[in-house]
DNA sequence: AAACTATCTGAACGTCCGTATAAAAAGTCA
DNA sequence: TGACTTTTTATACGGACGTTCAGATAGTTT
């Protein structure tokens, strides 16, 4: 294995060439981001991505490591993010008070459902990938100890606002609900073939109906102890 | 492309030798859908197939053609079988009258939950696969054409409950209880991370909270129009 | 300037891939 | 039995794969 180039002081360092070299090692991700969502892990060659990142060969080891590495790097780069917006979301609604289950629907799916939607291009592709990965369980451990702690702080408060609900009820709800999200982001393909409409090009365009689908259906569930 | 042994009459041949060549070639498709299960098209190699049905490399491409072929023979090979038994549950349904939301869930979704839990592993290893390419638009549409058809009588059935809910809406929350649905075949994993607690070893023990779900979720988003 | 370091290039490595095919084996029918 | 067909074996081919690395290049430090 190379040696790669981590160790670096994220700020206060005055050589060019750490600059240039990060901004090439993002490059590599981002296309190994893009390449992965499109394609899964399997598929996708080294090559593939390095032609995809403007770069040569050798560029996407000294930068990314073994393919592997570079896949769970890819993975775990955007989800301190994503768990601080949904985190936030969450410490608003506790500031307020009175909070329903539509309200943790909402706070949990809608960060990812705008990342996906309107953001950075980059941020689409990863949330693509995370919901390719999702079905594989061999894949999704790797992401599963980054997501778990927020999904857990989410639990927590619905048991706070259904006391008599099962841990596992719970648990099995939260995932369906994140299964639902991460559908509408995938494929809308299927939508659209079974409406007769167009699909929409953004997947914000489902909020509404995912959030009613989510919360009537979590309430539903709960009720049913 | 070797000719492949397509054009057997199914019965009344007395030659041993279709028998089992037909024996075989069913050994190599149960092989490969166990295999594209667990790893997905692109992390398989024919030799790995080829091992798992206890058969020579040459003995997979002659009776399953090239690997895209075999993948797509392998994915339209059920389909049939799950509709039937779709079809057949909503006409029961209907013969019966007063129909509920929750009774299409059910009616949709046990079949899927049988097949997962208690049937044939092979099956299961098909419903897994089903849950794996559905994030995979370029893999799906190859089973799509197969299940419409069915999903959209039961679409047509929701309408006739629901006839203010607009077309698009009645797709999407259809669209979202399939997604449920896999996730639960798919990965139970995450569940019981979440919960604590082990997880359940059957789909079905998933039933009720999973009919609960999409039952709620369906009749709140169609409320909401 | 020279010494040094980080980044990048281009080529090569051994391995495994999907596919093809000639020949052997096994079974059927005259 | 011998002609014929279907299935299976064993092997080979060209190509693409992930990974490695010596050396070129560019930027920094002394």
């Amino acid at each position: 294995m190379p040696q790669m180039p981590d160790h670096k002081e994220p700020s206060g360092n005055t050589d060019g060439r750490l600059a240039r070299g990060e901004a090439t090692k993002d490059r590599v991700l981002d296309a190994a981001e893009r390449c992965f969502a499109a394609h899964g892990f399997a598929a996708v060659t080294i090559r593939q991505i390095a032609r995809e990142a403007e770069v040569t060969l050798g560029v996407v080891s000294f930068h990314g490591g073994s393919k592997e590495l570079l896949f769970g790097t890819v993975l775990a780069r955007r989800t301190a993010t994503l768990n601080a917006l949904r985190t936030d979301a969450l410490n608003a609604l506790q500031a307020r008070g009175g909070i329903t289950i539509r309200d943790l629907v909402d706070a949990y799916l809608t960060p990812y459902l705008e990342i996906a939607s309107r953001g950075d291009p980059q941020w689409r592709a990863y949330a693509q990938l995370i919901a390719r990965i999702v079905s594989d369980d061999q894949y999704y451990m790797q992401v599963r100890d980054l997501y778990d702690p927020v999904a857990r702080d989410y639990i927590a408060e619905i048991r706070r606002i259904r006391p008599d609900a099962s841990a596992k009820t719970v648990a099995t709800v939260l995932t369906l609900t994140v299964a639902s999200m991460l559908s509408i982001v995938a494929s809308r393909v299927r939508i659209s073939g079974l409406s007769g409409e167009p699909a929409s090009e953004s997947a914000l365009d489902y909020r509404s109906t995912l959030v009613d689908f989510c919360t009537g259906g979590i309430e539903q569930a709960l009720a049913a102890h």
